[in-house]
DNA sequence: ATCTACACCTGACCGC
DNA sequence: TGCGGTCAGGTGTAGA
């Protein structure tokens, strides 16, 4: 469920709320969520416990703890969460009533409140994973180039200091595929998902199955432009949300929806084309085994598209 | 090496 | 009221 703007206004909440905080003891209520641990959930458990977080990052739509283990020494693991379509962080007392899908809760020293994981869909879940080097070429190696390593093939998001358009342009010369399937790979750009991608695609006039080696170098500029525009608007409202699934680590949730051009639109008349004195209805077709949305008018079916 | 299709889950909603 | 079908914002991976 969540994208991009949804996971960064997750990632600043607990970096705002927990950051600092020991890990007194963890519960696992369903061994689903830990993916690779869920044959071993005690490993999980004892490697965590006492451990103090010490940052919140994010690269696309992968979050991750760093951690001091108890002796005060960075942990050379992280903990690893992805909120998948329908996971929540949430930061609780520990007195607030038991979610219903509740499935992780870690419960922090010196207070009252615990960190819990929420997930209705169990496409989410959290591990432990080894941290690797990812120093960016031409940079001096650091603490913050420091990834888990099963994030190391997340390409970086567009709102990374090191995200580099080139790279991303030189994916999209050397494939066949229709510029959404790109858009949504996230070894080639992180962190756009179907909504954004939809609401990108709009804003640059492009039908999600142009051949994305057939842009010109100013339509491929246009929609990195559009990508960052789109998710830079979107995290300052707070993210996107349709339904109370989404909420951000207090369970509010984001305003974002309010502001969809194509997205979710179907039947509903082109902004674009209503400024321009036209009526064109935007249509959903299936893609990918998804849904895309788009104007039939300004984002023409391209030649040798199907 | 690429790329596609599918599995992984639960719940809301719609038409009958 | 219930039943079956469809839909949902993601990703890892098996197999083509």
């Amino acid at each position: 469920m969540p994208e991009l703007p949804e996971v960064e206004t997750v990632r600043a909440g607990v970096a705002e709320h927990v950051r600092g905080c020991i890990i007194r003891s963890v519960r696992v209520h369903d061994n689903r969520s830990l993916r690779r641990h869920n044959t071993d959930p005690e490993d999980f458990t004892l490697r965590l416990a006492g451990c103090r977080i010490t940052g919140a990052h994010r690269r696309g739509k992968y979050m991750w703890l760093t951690l001091d283990d108890a002796d005060g020494e960075p942990a050379p693991y992280a903990l690893v969460i992805h909120l998948g379509m329908s996971g929540q962080l949430l930061v609780k007392t520990n007195d607030f009533p038991v979610e219903k899908h509740l499935k992780v809760v870690l419960e922090l020293s010196e207070t009252n409140r615990q960190l819990r994981f929420v997930d209705q869909r169990i496409f989410g879940g959290m591990f432990l994973d080894e941290l690797v080097d990812d120093t960016p070429a031409g940079q001096h190696s650091a603490a913050r180039f420091l990834v888990p390593a099963s994030v190391k093939h997340i390409a970086r998001d567009p709102l990374d200091e090191f995200f580099d358009p080139g790279r991303v342009r030189t994916r999209f010369l050397r494939t066949a595929s229709g510029v959404k399937r790109l858009l949504l790979d996230q070894s080639v750009i992180s962190g756009v998902g179907n909504i954004y991608a939809d609401e990108a695609l709009w804003r640059a006039k492009l039908h999600y199955d142009r051949p994305a080696k057939t842009l010109s170098a100013a339509q491929f500029r246009a929609l990195m432009k559009a990508v960052q525009e789109v998710m830079g608007e979107a995290l300052a409202a707070g993210g996107t949300s349709f339904d109370a699934l989404y909420v951000n680590i207090n369970g509010q949730s984001g305003y974002f929806d309010r502001s969809l051009n194509a997205y979710s639109q179907a039947g509903a008349p082109c902004p674009r084309c209503l400024a321009a004195g036209r009526t064109s209805l935007i249509v959903r077709e299936p893609f990918m085994g998804r849904s895309s949305y788009r104007c039939p008018h300004c984002q023409r079916t391209p030649r040798g598209a199907r």
